[in-house]
DNA sequence: AGGCACTCCTGAATGC
DNA sequence: TGCATTCAGGAGTGCC
């Protein structure tokens, strides 16, 4: 499931792939992953030239000749790939920009969750989540300051916390669990007990894990693949993360996993206990 | 405010 | 073997 490092590492590919280069025609097989209605979304794409490819958070920012942008989500399993046009398309082929140099940019997604839409450029961050999105987790944009007030503004669970991306910008389910894990600190714990110690750490382990995450090209869990069509290797250094029953990295107690805000939540029982308010 | 539940989807895993 | 059920989840919505 793609997450920022994911996101980050389909942005770098693209902007290899396909920057600079003109669409002729767009087809679009499934019409509810496209906004506006797939006739106005084809007409205002025809002609127009890939100028950049950004990211905000785990969102993508297509920008287009003729002040037009597209943001698109990539949700569980989307993914966009460069193939020849003359590639038969696959089953789960829903968008497919054909390029005026004979190849294809194609939207790949197995649960048709992904959403693109278009929007005049300027306008991006009225779209969607874009609308109310946090601070980019990076020393610059997510300062100490900032995360302390914000968590001792709310009393929600951590995980939580860290999952909206109104708070933060970018974690999903496998970094919000790693980062815990990371810090210690039990994803039911309320946002407003972190003591500055725990926050400090929190900061820090939420730009390392992600950086290192980016070096690895992402983390590849059940079908994911990046722009290239290429697996990322940072499942490889998972701690905690799908090892439910395995021994936890630091102290061998066995991993647990809990539902929380319906999300499977993985944890150390030992390294992550729960404080309770008048501990 | 915050915790749930539900929705969108398909394929893999599990159950009998 | 085969059919039915369960599970996975990012984000939006809506309820209590």
């Amino acid at each position: 499931m793609p997450e920022l490092p994911e996101v980050e590492t389909v942005r770098r590919g693209l902007e290899a792939l396909v920057k600079g280069k003109t669409i002729k025609q767009v087809n679009v097989r499934y019409d509810k992953m496209v906004s506006p209605n797939p006739d106005e979304f084809k007409s205002a794409l025809k002609g127009k030239k890939i100028l950049d490819i950004e990211r905000r958070g785990k969102y993508l920012i297509f920008r287009f000749s003729e002040n037009l942008s597209m943001v698109s989500h990539l949700r569980m399993e989307g993914k966009y790939a460069v193939l020849p046009h003359t590639e038969p398309l696959s089953k789960h082929d829903h968008v497919i920009f054909e390029l005026t140099d004979g190849s294809d940019l194609r939207y790949n997604d197995t649960r048709k969750f992904g959403r693109m839409n278009l929007v005049p450029s300027g306008k991006e961050l009225t779209v969607g989540g874009l609308a109310t999105i946090g601070p980019e987790p990076t020393p610059e944009t997510l300062t100490f300051e900032y995360l302390s007030q914000r968590l001792r503004s709310k009393k929600v669970g951590m995980k939580s916390f860290l999952l909206n991306q109104s708070n933060v910008a970018g974690l999903g389910n496998i970094y919000v669990d790693e980062v815990l894990w990371l810090t210690k600190v039990h994803p039911l714990q309320p946002s407003n007990t972190l003591t500055d110690e725990e926050i400090k750490a929190l900061r820090l382990n939420i730009f390392s894990e992600l950086e290192r995450a980016i070096n690895a090209h992402g983390t590849t869990v059940f079908s994911y693949l990046n722009a290239a069509g290429h697996a990322g290797s940072f499942q490889n250094q998972l701690n905690v993360y799908h090892r439910q029953g395995k021994p936890c990295p630091r102290c061998g107690t066995l991993i647990e996993k809990i539902k929380v805000a319906q999300r499977g939540t993985h944890f150390c029982p030992h390294c992550q206990k729960l404080r309770l308010p008048n501990d």
